[in-house]
DNA sequence: CCCCAGGCGTCCA
DNA sequence: TGGACGCATGGG
């Protein structure tokens, strides 16, 4: 059964072993959004391209994204992949910021409130969402992705059927609300995945979890 | 040649 | 409500 002092126990693990990840990289809460688009299911070196081509270009702002040509927006971002839905998922979440009057002007709505607007967004989901809220906002709220399910499923910590939500449950309840606490979480986690937690390899060798087999 | 990556919307039962 | 599928580039 999963309780803060598991998942306090992991964190220490990952922490120890991998030290402080300091995320999100990027100069802007801007571009963390960007970044948290572009990386649907894309590996993050591509992302970095993307970004860069987006800076060069002097495109790295709502109003520049809003108003880029669509041809023009695939050629910067390509090598991120998925490039067309990508560019046109770019551009909703553009627009509807510049309504909003920039990402300082969000500051006082509340996070719920936030997270529904996020997701009301086309091409913004959960994880997209919450990594916005976390990284570029600032909200305690923790980010679930692919690895935080793999990572806990091959520990035998949750049950293959749990739901994002269920999932972000676990962590929100059982750890203090404390955005640092949960942007080096989720770093480490990835972290951890990316390293130690591959889809192939049932045993993940020299992986700082090793042993945390508790079971529901 | 293969598999994989910091998901998401659509379609269909 | 939930599972399959398409989307696309670059690295190992």
């Amino acid at each position: 059964m999963i309780d803060t002092d598991l998942l306090l126990d992991i964190y220490r693990r990952m922490e120890e072993a991998l030290g402080h990840q300091n995320w999100w990289p990027a100069e802007t809460p801007f571009e963390v959004c960007v970044g948290a688009i572009l990386t649907q299911n894309t590996n993050w070196s591509n992302v970095e391209r993307a970004i860069k081509n987006l800076k060069q270009a002097g495109l790295l702002s709502p109003e520049g994204i809003a108003a880029a040509e669509d041809e023009r927006l695939f050629e910067l971002i390509k090598p991120a992949g998925f490039y067309k839905q990508k560019a046109k998922r770019l551009k909703a979440f553009s627009k509807w910021l510049l309504e909003q009057g920039g990402l300082d002007a969000l500051k006082d709505t509340p996070t719920e409130t936030l997270r529904e607007m996020l997701l009301s967004i086309k091409g913004v989901g959960h994880e997209t969402a919450d990594s916005i809220l976390l990284y570029a906002l600032d909200r305690p709220v923790f980010v679930v992705d692919a690895y935080t399910y793999r990572i806990f499923l091959r520990h035998n910590l949750i049950y293959e059927e749990i739901t994002y939500n269920e999932l972000q449950e676990l962590f929100m309840r059982n750890l203090p609300e404390d955005v640092e606490l949960f942007k080096e979480y989720h770093a480490l986690l990835v972290e951890v995945g990316k390293r130690f937690c591959k889809k192939k390899k049932p045993l993940c060798g020299g992986c700082p979890l090793e042993g945390i087999n508790s079971l529901l």
